[in-house]
RNA sequence: GGCCCCUUGGUCAAGUGGUUAAGACAUCGCCCUUUCACGGCGGCGACACGAGUUCGAAUCUCGUAGGGGUCACCA
C-alpha cells in the first residue's frame, strides 16, 4: 500500500477563509493520521484572478496554525516545481497526448461562437454542452490552423453515452449519465491549463492518494475520472467535504466580511482555537470530546467522522471555544497575548501593575478585543452619571452612598500608614467589612459605592478592593473624592 | 430547468433496526457572589413529511417537500 499523500491546492485569489483552511486542515490531518506526507500546491493558472500577496496570505495561515507541509513553495520536494505556473509546459505535453489517444482534441471556435450556441440552445434552464463543431476538422484544416497560428484550446473528449460512477470516501457511489458531461476545456486559448486538468495532471505526477476538496466539485467528478483512465493513470482516493456555510441559503465568503482567518485573528481569536473549532464543523471523533490540539487532532482523525451535510459557522460557538483557551492559558502565555491589547490603553510606561490587571481580565475575556474597553479606566476615570450608585440587589442610592463615601474616605485618611503598608485587596477587603460592621450597614452598601467610584461604570472586572489594589492608595482616595463630589453636587 | 448531493433541538453534533434520542454552544431559571464574568445545579428544545419493509425504524426502501451544488477559455 502506497503512503498516503494530501495537498492543499489553493489558488491564489484573495484571502483565505475559514472553508479553505478547514479543508487544509482535514487534507493535513489525513494524511498525519496515516503517517503520510502532506503537500502544499499553488494553483495559479488564471493570471487574471491572480491576487498580489495572497501567496504570502496562505504561507502565513499555514504557518500560524501549525499546518506543515512536506513538500511544496520554499520546502522543495521531489515532485516539484509546486506553483503550476512554474509548471506550464508539462500540461501541454500530456494533453497532446490525450488528443493522439483520440480522447481530446483541437477547438478553435472564438468565444463569440460559444456565446450564440448558448443563448440559441438555453431556452429551457442554462444546460449547455459544447456542439463538437471542431470534432469533425480533417487533420489538414487542424494543421492548417495551428500553422496559422489560430488560438485554439484543447477539448476532452468526453463519451456521450452510458454511464460514469465513481466512489467518494464521504459520500458513496455516485453515478451520472455522461450525456450531462461537457467536453471541458483542458488547454486554454493562452497555453495554460484549467484548473480541472492541471489538477489531474499534478495530483497524478505528485502521487497524491488522497484527493480531498469541497463538494462543489461533485459533479465534476466523473470527468476527472474520464481523464485518469484515458491517460491510465490510478484514480485517487476522493474525499469530498461538504461546505461551510454562513447561514442554512448562503456559502461562506469572502465578501461578507468576517469570516477569514486574517479577519479572525484581528477580532482577537486564538489560531489554536479556530483551527480547533474548525475541526469539529463537520467532523466529530464520536464522542464528546471537544478540545484538541493540532497533535491530538493528528492522533484522533479518522475520515469516516467526516460529515456529509453543510456546517454553519457559529461565531458565538467559536467565541466560547477562544474564551476557554485564553481562560486555561497560563497566566504567563495569557500576558503574552494581551499585553499590546493592555499596553494600548493604559501605555507603555504605566505604573500600573500589568500582572495584576491581566489576572483580573483573564477569566472576563472571550476575544482580545474585548479587552480595551474593559481596563480602559484605569487609565482615565470615565466621566460618569451618578445613577450607578443606585443598585437595588446592593441597596445602595445615591444618599446612602455619599454618607458612606464620606466616611471610607475619612476612614482612608485617619488610616493612611497603616493600609499603605499592606496595600493588598483581601486586605482592604477585611478592613472595608469591618467598617461596614462599625457603621452598622451591609458590606455591599460601602463596597460597592467604592466599586463604582473606582471605575465609573457599572461592571467592571474585579471588586472594589481589586481595583484599589491595583490603582494604589492615592488614586484611590483621589477617585473617592470625585465620586463624592458628584454626589454633593446633585444632592444639594 | 436538467443532473448530483444533503435533511436529528436556534447552531454544532452522537447515533449505523430495540436508547427515557447523548453531549456542547446559545437561551431561560436558581445558587455562589463586593458589580460583571467564572463556577455549580436545573429547565426549554429535535429525528422535514408521507408511504412501505419489519415483531420493532432517527437508522433500510421509495416518494414528496425544503435547501445546497453544478451546468465557464474560474478554481
Amino acid at each position: 500500500m502506497a503512503v498516503t499523500r494530501t495537498r492543499f491546492a489553493p489558488s491564489p485569489t484573495g484571502y483565505m477563509h475559514i472553508g479553505n483552511l478547514r479543508t487544509a486542515l482535514y487534507e493535513y490531518l489525513i494524511a498525519r493520521s496515516q503517517g503520510g506526507q502532506f503537500i502544499l500546491r499553488i494553483e495559479d493558472t488564471d493570471q487574471e484572478r491572480f491576487v498580489e500577496g495572497s501567496m504570502d496570505v496562505i504561507y502565513k495561515t499555514l504557518e500560524m496554525t501549525g499546518i506543515s507541509y512536506d513538500e511544496g513553495p520554499g520546502v522543495g520536494g521531489e515532485y516539484g516545481p509546486y506553483i503550476q505556473s512554474e509548471r506550464r509546459g508539462i500540461y501541454l505535453e500530456y494533453a497532446k497526448q490525450l488528443v493522439e489517444k483520440k480522447a481530446a482534441y483541437y477547438c478553435f471556435c472564438t468565444k463569440e461562437r460559444l456565446e450564440s450556441l448558448k443563448t440559441n440552445d438555453g431556452e429551457l434552464g442554462a444546460s449547455f454542452n459544447y456542439d463538437r463543431h471542431c470534432l469533425t476538422l480533417s487533420q489538414e484544416e487542424i494543421d492548417k490552423n495551428l500553422a496559422e497560428g489560430k488560438p485554439y484550446v484543447i477539448r476532452q473528449l468526453v463519451p456521450r453515452e452510458g454511464k460514469t460512477t465513481f466512489h467518494d470516501v464521504v459520500y458513496g457511489d455516485i453515478t451520472v449519465d455522461n450525456e450531462t458531461l461537457d467536453d471541458q476545456i483542458l488547454i486554454k486559448s493562452d497555453g495554460l491549463p484549467t484548473y480541472n486538468f492541471a489538477n489531474v495532471v499534478d495530483d497524478h505526477l505528485m502521487k497524491i492518494t488522497h484527493v480531498v476538496r469541497g463538494n462543489e466539485y461533485l459533479s465534476s467528478t466523473p470527468k476527472y475520472n474520464i481523464l485518469y483512465q484515458a491517460f491510465g493513470w490510478d484514480i485517487p482516493t476522493y474525499v469530498h467535504v461538504p461546505s461551510v456555510m454562513k447561514d442554512a441559503q448562503h456559502k461562506l465568503s469572502k465578501r461578507n466580511g468576517d469570516a477569514s482567518f486574517q479577519d479572525l485573528i484581528e477580532k482577537g481569536y486564538l489560531a489554536e482555537a479556530i483551527l480547533n473549532y474548525i475541526a469539529l464543523l463537520g467532523w466529530s471523533p464520536g464522542g464528546t470530546r471537544e478540545f484538541f490540539t493540532l497533535k491530538e487532532l493528528e492522533e484522533n482523525f479518522t475520515i469516516d467522522g467526516l460529515s456529509k451535510s453543510p456546517s454553519i459557522f457559529d461565531i458565538e460557538k467559536l467565541k466560547w471555544m477562544n474564551a476557554e483557551y485564553i481562560r486555561k492559558a497560563t497566566p504567563e502565555d495569557f500576558m503574552a497575548m494581551a499585553k499590546p491589547y493592555i499596553t494600548a490603553v493604559v501605555g507603555e510606561d504605566s505604573v500600573l501593575d500589568l500582572n495584576k490587571i491581566a489576572a483580573l481580565i483573564q477569566q472576563r475575556t472571550e476575544i482580545l478585543t474585548d479587552i480595551p474597553e474593559k481596563i480602559d479606566f484605569f487609565k482615565e476615570l470615565p466621566d460618569y452619571d451618578t445613577a450607578i450608585y443606585c443598585h437595588k440587589k446592593m441597596k445602595t442610592d445615591k444618599e446612602n452612598s455619599k454618607a458612606n463615601l464620606e466616611k471610607i474616605i475619612a476612614f482612608f485618611k485617619e488610616n493612611e500608614a497603616e493600609l499603605c503598608s499592606k496595600w493588598q485587596s483581601s486586605e482592604l477587603y477585611a478592613v472595608l467589612c469591618e467598617l461596614a460592621a462599625k457603621c452598622e450597614v451591609k458590606n455591599s452598601q460601602i463596597l460597592w459605592p467604592v466599586r463604582t467610584a473606582l471605575s465609573g461604570k457599572e461592571v467592571s472586572p474585579g471588586g472594589a478592593t481589586e481595583l484599589a489594589e491595583i490603582l494604589g492608595y492615592n488614586e484611590t482616595v483621589r477617585r473617592l473624592e470625585i465620586g463624592l463630589e458628584k454626589l454633593n453636587k446633585e444632592l444639594i
